[in-house]
DNA sequence: CATATTAAGTATCATAAAGAAACCTACATT
DNA sequence: AATGTAGGTTTCTTTATGATACTTAATATG
C-alpha cells in the first residue's frame, strides 16, 4: 500500500523505461517495434512494461488487424492526463540540462503559436507554485510516517 | 548522449528511488539517517542515490557539525525547481489513484487559502498545455531519432 | 572505567531485474 | 522454397538492489 501519491505513481511509472515508453507515446508511437527501434529497449523489457502499462489503464491494447492479428498500445484518459508531467521534464531538462541555446525540442502552443515554458500554477488564483508558498498536509488516507513527515516539514519551514 | 530532455532528466532522476528522495527533501528532510527510516531504503542505495543526487547538484552535501563531522543533503536552486514535476505527480496519484475523498495528502496554497490542484499552463497565454494543442518541434540539438519521431508525431496528429 | 548510543556511512553476500541473442507463430511476398 | 514482418517468448549473462554486519568518532549512561 503506498503512503503517498507520488509512490503511488512510481508504482506504476517508477521502472527504468516507463516514462519514456509514455513520452514515444505522446509522440505518437503505439506499435511494439516502434517503441522497441526508438528507445533501443530489450523486447523482454518492452512487453513486461507494456503489459504493466496496460494493467494499469495508461495503455490500452487495441488489435488493428486480424489474420495474422495484431496489436497496437494507445494512450487512455488516465495516460494523456500524465502529459503535464512529461511536459514539467521536459521544461526542467531543457532548462538545467541542455547547452543554452541547445534545446533538444521546442515546445510550441497552436492556441497562442507562442514558444512554451510550461508553468505549474494554482488552479484557484492561478499563481505560480513555489515550495515556499505550497502546504502539503496529511489527507484520509496519509501514513503514520507521512503524518509525522509532514508535520515536520511544516515545523520547518519559516 | 541523451537524445531529448525527458531523457536526460531520468537520466539522473530516472533509478528506483531517486524522486522519493526528492520527495522527503521537499517534505523537510535532511538527514542520512530521516531518508534511510522514512523511506525503508537500504543505506548502501542509499548513499550511492545521494551521491548521484549531489553530483547532478540536485542536492548539496552541507557538513551541520564538526567532532564528528556530520553532513546533512540540502535542496539547490536545481533541485527546488523540480517541485513542478513533484507537483504533477501528485496531483496525477490524488487524482486516479487514490480513492475518491480519500486521498493521501491536500496541498494548500498559502497566497489564496484554497486547496490545490496543480494546472499547467501556457506561460503566454496562460491555457491549460493539452496534449492536441502542443506541438514538439526538434530543436538544435535532437537526434535523428527524436526528429523522426517527432515528425512522425506531427504527421499523425490531427 | 566499560558499555551503549548516535550519525553517517562501507563491505559482503544473496536475490531480483535488465540486457543480448536466439527462437516462435502466422501470415505475405519474392 | 526461402525471406520478411510483427509481436512477442526463452535462455543465459550481467547489473542493480536488498539485508545484514561492521566502522568511525564522539557523547551519554551505569
Amino acid at each position: 500500500m503506498p503512503g503517498c501519491p507520488v509512490e503511488a505513481l512510481l508504482g506504476i511509472m517508477g521502472e527504468r523505461w516507463s516514462f519514456l515508453i509514455l513520452r514515444d507515446a505522446f509522440y505518437g508511437v503505439r506499435r511494439f517495434d516502434g517503441f522497441q527501434q526508438h528507445l533501443g529497449i530489450s523486447k523482454k523489457v518492452l512487453s513486461q512494461r507494456l503489459r504493466k502499462l496496460v494493467s494499469a489503464e495508461i495503455l490500452r491494447r487495441v488489435q488493428y488487424q486480424e489474420h495474422p492479428s495484431r496489436y497496437e498500445y494507445r494512450l487512455t484518459a488516465r495516460g494523456r492526463d500524465l502529459f503535464p508531467v512529461i511536459l514539467t521534464m521536459m521544461r526542467w531538462g531543457n532548462r538545467w540540462l541542455a547547452e543554452p541555446g541547445q534545446e533538444w525540442l521546442e515546445l510550441v502552443h497552436k492556441s497562442c503559436g507562442e514558444k512554451i515554458e510550461p508553468k505549474v500554477v494554482c488552479n484557484h488564483c492561478n499563481e505560480p507554485l513555489t515550495l515556499a508558498r505550497v502546504q502539503a498536509l496529511p489527507g484520509p488516507s496519509a501514513t503514520k510516517g507521512a503524518v509525522r513527515a509532514l508535520r515536520n516539514a511544516t515545523a520547518k519551514s519559516k
